[in-house]
DNA sequence: GTCAACTATTTGTCTAGGACAACTCGGGCA
DNA sequence: TGCCCGAGTTGTCCTAGACAAATAGTTGAC
């Protein structure tokens, strides 16, 4: 077991806050669901509060993905880990294990920075910028993420990761300089949304596209996306959610925004955050592919296209 | 009053998720406020729950501003509008403002971001990286933080300059290609320290020194930061802290970090946060100026130069 | 068998008020 | 000045109850 914790000595403990931020299940949730399934069942400190223990954080974010596949809490909760994962790898084994992915994972692991950042830019020249994106940065960062969860990769690791390709991205989208016809696309995540990969990734496709972005980095307030959109006149606003960012919040704060924003500004949401999400919302583009971006600045194109 | 709401019809309302969200404080912060201080006093709805204005929200957002300058929430809260912004508006001007400098924060202001851009490419290239990064980014970024925390600049506009600023960093170090006797430095920040320009600077001025610089990005819990020193074999490691960070927590995770590092790698911090401090920190190099991290570099190449 | 309507159960988030550790500030002392 | 201690302040945790919204289950009509 990778999280084995028989170490005897001062076992790491976390407080209510901190599993909250590593789950994305709120501090009512761990409450209520304590109360009413007994898991998780945290020691308490001696102040009285609640100390999670890695195994029991580990467990919820596997429950976290389940609930995300549409099982419910009452359900799942309660089972043991052997059952859960059971659950949780039945219908992901619908991908055979790409190799090259595998290359770029085991760089990742062996602290190879220099060769990594090699590799993935051949792999970038070879593509081509958006194949690129797709096809390479998203199914690996998707691959970090998971290894990262099972323990099998460090977050200093996953952090280098990251910095790295963000570089990469960057450095491919300022040599790029978008004209003529183009929609303005402001690009955001809401607050408790730090992820800014799954934005550089659609600000690369958009930038191929030709679309004009204006990048506020992440975590915006909800009213000052409104007043950016007002300020830059932009024709889109797209928002980006990681797969730990509640539904119900997202739904409110999109509503929220939605209400805030002219009827002209098509208002767009994307991520494994928004890729869960069943329903219709009125006047809300949720993108399952990337691809669907592009297509959204084609579309707006056609509809402006003055000749 | 600056967000008058006298549109009478139906003005739009914030659940205590939302303002949580747009503000930043929490809701148990939201709650004991409410129950001490009588502020804010949100209405009801039919359901019983508080209910937000815009106007509350935009004074929590000025109150918050005013506690990261290091006043005291019972002082404050209360104060008029009037007051609280005569407070945020009061402690400025000392420096005699820069010429160049006020032309960057009004293209800020006005939402030029490619005439900005391409501004600071110019002075960029005009000045070389080092001297760019020393007498232009750091005092601009200063600057623009100044005229937030004094309402003239809304933060969406602080995000753009932040994005940009970014961008244009990474790609001037991506340039360089550092090669020789080069000593491997380790660059991130600690946990709740989420800026990440000022490590972007240091590694400007890192890489043109020929230095190895490894990001790993911002927030590495100190545990992680030990162990990707010793798996990078790095020579030195650099922390990052802005102003708002307190100096005790800073003070604590250093020596802690201390401890967990071999006695031979050397351990810098640098930052607002850190330009405060006046004690002596046993085994760690304080950095009040940019330039001090590339005297070290030199130095740790003059001893370990193999001639 | 299918679909719609209605009821029961589940579930997340809100409420209130209490408690307390951690922090800040000011005064007193070396 | 520098350091320590007590008083006051402040954010975050606690319990336990309530309820709206979402989902599941049941019934009845076609």
């Amino acid at each position: 077991m990778a999280h084995d914790t028989k170490d005897g000595a001062a076992t790491i403990l976390f407080n209510i806050s901190a599993v909250e931020r590593e789950t994305g299940l709120s501090k009512d949730t761990l409450r209520v669901w304590e109360r009413r399934y007994d898991f998780p069942h945290p020691v308490r400190d001696d102040n009285g509060d609640r100390a999670y223990t890695t195994g029991q954080i580990a467990k919820l974010r596997l429950i976290k993905r389940l609930l995300d596949q549409g099982h419910r809490p009452g359900k799942i909760i309660g089972l043991d880990d052997e059952h859960l994962e059971r659950l949780v790898t039945e219908p992901a084994g619908d991908q055979p294990p790409r190799q090259d992915i595998a290359v770029y994972i085991r760089l990742v692991r062996s602290h190879q920075a220099l060769e990594l950042r090699r590799h993935l830019s051949q792999a970038m020249a070879r593509q081509g910028l958006q194949k690129f994106v797709v096809d390479t940065v998203a199914p690996l960062t998707r691959a970090v993420g998971e290894a990262w969860m099972r323990g099998e990769i460090a977050v200093f690791e996953e952090h280098l990761y990251t910095e790295l390709m963000e570089g990469l991205l960057r450095n491919a989208i300022t040599a790029l300089q978008p004209q003529g016809n183009a929609p303005r696309v402001l690009l955001t995540s809401l607050p408790n949304e730090p992820h800014n990969l799954g934005l550089l990734m659609v600000e690369a496709m958009l930038t191929v596209e030709n679309a004009l972005c204006i990048p506020l980095g992440t975590e915006t307030p909800v009213t000052e996306i409104a007043q950016a959109a007002q300020a830059h006149r932009v024709d889109m606003v797209a928002l980006s959610f990681s797969s730990a960012y509640p539904e119900s919040k997202a739904i409110d704060a999109l509503r929220e925004l939605r209400s805030l924003l002219p009827d002209s500004t098509l208002l767009c949401a994307g991520g494994a955050g928004i890729a869960r999400i069943r329903r219709r919302l009125d006047g809300i583009q949720l993108i399952i592919e990337l691809e669907k971006m592009c297509e959204l600045v084609r579309q707006w194109r056609a509809e402006h296209s003055s000749y």
